[in-house]
DNA sequence: ATGAATGCAAAGGCTTTGCAGGGAG
DNA sequence: CTCCCTGCAAAGCCTTTGCATTCAT
């Protein structure tokens, strides 16, 4: 089955980075290869509806994230989020009025990546960025009032 | 002198909002054009050293983001971030390793902003985007690792 | 004068920390 | 068997809220 595989994979991919493949964590690493990322609340109620404490939702974390297997995102100012580093690239879209996030292809970025290494010698992140702005729902909301 | 002058603007651009010109709220006003982007807490420490209440700090922000005055900006995924909407269009490169913030033309993100317009329907923001990466500093440590 | 803003203090989220018991290797 | 991890609970930030007092208009 398919849950059993992917706790296997991921109890491999823990192992294989000199972790202890206990339960929360398998649980941490799977919930994030299904939600793509998610913060520490809904992966606890992923991992187990019935309940992890969260402090081990967080401490897995911090240790995957020092494995480099996981990574965060700052989608908003209030709460973290969190995705796998193996995860495909992908550009996040954040609207500002509703929250409504989309992705898009990471390759629109290509020219200004250059044009900031060239420039300020700044490596943009290419794999998981983030750019905020207004989606078209709201857009055309604005110019109807 | 400069400080009343500024007092007296930020006191002017209240009113011309509806605001009430009180003195919490002149000095955030006065903080945001000195410090360009602060937080809540270095508000407050600018406002008045001998001590604003954090809440009316808030307060005051809270209204003056209503009245188009001020905006959030999300740099980290802790605090939140300040500034005045009347302040020069600014690029903010945020390095995801020391911290740092640097600046950069906004111009860079023309072209972009306008392929995620087409193919999108999403509008950028170009004002005050904020984009995360690896700054030259940190770059070079790495690659002498 | 009168409604709105301030200050203080308490409450509310999210995250971190301390400590004893339980589990992986 | 040993050390690391988990769970529980308390503590720590940042931000919000309630209420009486003070202030701008």
């Amino acid at each position: 089955m398919a849950g059993a595989d992917r706790m296997s994979e991921s109890a491999a991919v823990l192992r294989g980075a000199g972790l202890r493949a206990t339960g929360p964590r398998v649980g941490v690493l799977g919930a994030l290869g299904e939600l793509h990322h998610a913060t520490a609340d809904e992966i606890a109620a992923y991992v187990a509806p019935d309940g992890v404490a969260q402090s081990t939702v967080y401490r897995a974390l911090e240790h995957l994230e020092r494995a480099g297997l996981v990574e965060q995102v700052t989608l908003t100012p209030d709460r973290r989020t969190y995705h796998r580093t193996s995860s495909a690239a992908h550009l996040h879209l954040r609207c500002t009025r509703c929250g409504d996030l989309q992705q898009a292809d990471v390759g629109v970025l290509r020219r200004l990546a250059q044009t900031l290494d060239d420039t300020a010698g700044f490596r943009l992140d290419t794999e998981h960025p983030v750019l905020t702005g207004v989606c078209a729902a709201c857009r055309s909301v604005s110019e109807a009032e």
